[in-house]
DNA sequence: CCCTAAATTGGGAACATTCCCAATTCATAA
DNA sequence: TTATGAATTGGGAATGTTCCCAATTTAGGG
């Protein structure tokens, strides 16, 4: 059971003063006197008197609270966007509270209902790759919450968005791996509920068309995220009788299973089959061989995503803006594509 | 600016009841017409009605809300171990806050605000390494929020812990490295006030002089957790007279990056170098070659740890229990220290 | 010394809910 | 029919703070 914390009533009392005087001098209010707020500041001060959130939320019906809804904090992705958003967050005066939706799409509603609960003024999406019914996550429109996405967007809601460039990466990508002589580059690809999946698979695409190559759809193949698959596809690609002369996949974790699975086989990488990803994953350098891959500015999208939100949260309802933020990546080349010595 | 929400004196004056009524209904209390109760949450459900916690918490003095303060997210432990907090909270009914410390004091400290404010019922703390002094947590105790350690725990409060056993993890780390044929083991240490720090470094000589090898202090590094600094004491120890034939630093992000360092060397791992770290990082398994480490059971830590701090949430002040609890550590064999073919 | 305006302070409603106690309704047995 | 007790409902204080408006104090000019 907790104590019983000091109020501004104690505060008050002892200095026989009223309640709002009291308010007035935490408050940085100008109309009070400068030895009074001294005098408050003091034995605020002196009590260890803390300001009840709880009660200033109530009466001014703000919590300066950001709820963050991710798939999951174990992927460094989302770890790092989180620096960013705390960062800004903090900066702002607004507190973050972090939800998980495993992937989950009831848990996805249920973080929703937390988030409702807690009343935060705003909250920072990025949808599980189940989710394509979105009414839990216009709740909060209708509530006149303000929503922003990140990353794994949806496009139906007309609400701001920062995401990067997917279709420009996995084209610089693509082609950096045509470059190398690669000629037969297949595809692991993403949900194809996800945006982002789209546009990576298009960029691939589009590469590969710019430099004649054929767009074989038998080298394309339908990742859903969940890694006991990329073994079966990995298997399936390499006992093509025209096996597969390098793989993108759509993200970190799946490359470096791939390259996993790979080594198992005793395939040379990158002279028999070149493996790249796509984020830059904290551990992809420390690969043997080092992933090439393509680098999101992480923090930044926590940072544009969160001073995006906090400028929806100060606006009128009727005046919320719906900018969506793109992004630049930048190719990180390294040793699964291009060996060093 | 939000809209205004649906309270119970909505519903109340809809059905033309109290809100009294309309609170039993909500609340599963036992004085209430079943038809009556039947009524309200159609309503409530039709309304879309959401309970505001804040005026609860105001009422109750109870917000079912848990902080958390770690050193940072994306070291993969400890986002792990939220993942453990989470569960066990989330199934006890308790909202999860988390505050990163960027292993800076007086972030730490800025944290600590953060969760006063937020009137949380309890904190589950791992400090800084630079965190010496303890009076900002004290300020927990004394408001009778209970406080509950995990990893990295202060030895001067007398509260709840949640640990591993360090020094037997070391131990038979060091056992093994000897049994490997080892005989200068060379030791990158953590923090000296960090405990695990000193109880991984006593098992560590412990193992030593079990099996009569020289404790050598030389070999014994200081480390303290800045990854620069590893670089440097690489070096120094390969050019040692009489170089060590192993290494055991103090956790694994440590242990990667001298691997790193004796790859760019060339030096051979394990034959003329092994390797081992602690903590059985996710990456850990994919390194070339991959790494000796003892495992710690991640979540459970956390589970545990939550666990303790309902437990003393729900005791009265003076009933507090300060146990701590020891977890078991697995050894993982690795290439790192042992290559199989 | 008094008047006026400015500076400072106080009173009390409001925020959404719980919970205690009192009031009302209802069914049942005498 | 009436009394009795159980079931159900209502009233209103309490939680800690802000903020509007009114009241009081203060300073300065005439």
């Amino acid at each position: 059971m907790k104590n019983r914390q000091v109020t501004i009533i104690d505060i008050a009392k002892a200095l026989n003063i009223s309640t709002s005087t009291v308010s007035r001098a935490l408050t940085n209010h100008p109309n009070i006197n400068l030895t009074t707020k001294k005098a408050v500041l003091e034995l605020a001060e002196k009590m260890d008197y803390q300001r009840n959130m709880l009660s200033i939320s109530l009466v001014t019906n703000k919590t300066n609270t950001i709820g963050v809804i991710v798939p999951e904090l174990i992927n460094s992705y989302f770890s790092r966007v989180i620096i960013g958003i705390q960062k800004a967050a903090y900066s702002a005066g607004y507190n973050v509270i972090i939800c998980q939706s495993n992937e989950n799409y009831d848990q996805e509603i249920s973080n929703v209902n937390i988030m409702l609960n807690s009343r935060v003024d705003g909250v920072l999406v990025s949808m599980t790759k189940e989710t394509r019914n979105f009414d839990h996550l216009k709740r909060f429109e209708k509530k006149g919450i303000p929503i922003v996405f990140f990353n794994r967007i949806c496009e139906e809601m007309i609400v701001p968005r920062v995401i990067v460039d997917d279709y420009e990466g996995a084209f610089q990508l693509t082609e950096h791996l045509i470059e190398t002589g690669k000629k037969r580059i297949a595809h692991l690809a993403g949900p194809d509920n996800l945006i982002l999946s789209m546009r990576r698979k298009e960029g691939y695409i589009a590469a590969l068309i710019k430099h004649n190559l054929e767009v074989d759809n038998d080298l394309i193949l339908p990742y859903d995220l969940n890694l006991e698959k990329v073994k079966i596809y990995v298997n399936h690609l390499i006992n093509l009788p025209n096996r597969p002369d390098a793989i993108f996949a759509v993200n970190d974790p799946t490359a470096i299973e791939v390259i996993q699975i790979l080594k198992s086989k005793n395939i040379k990488i990158p002279s028999e089959i070149a493996v790249a990803g796509f984020s830059n994953d904290n551990f992809s350098s420390y690969l043997e061989p080092s992933l090439t891959t393509v680098s999101q500015p992480v923090e930044e999208i926590g940072r544009v995503s969160t001073e995006l939100l906090i400028d929806q949260i100060n606006r009128d309802v009727n005046d919320w803006k719906a900018i969506t933020k793109v992004l630049k990546t930048e190719l990180i080349i390294r040793n699964s594509t291009l060996m060093r010595k």
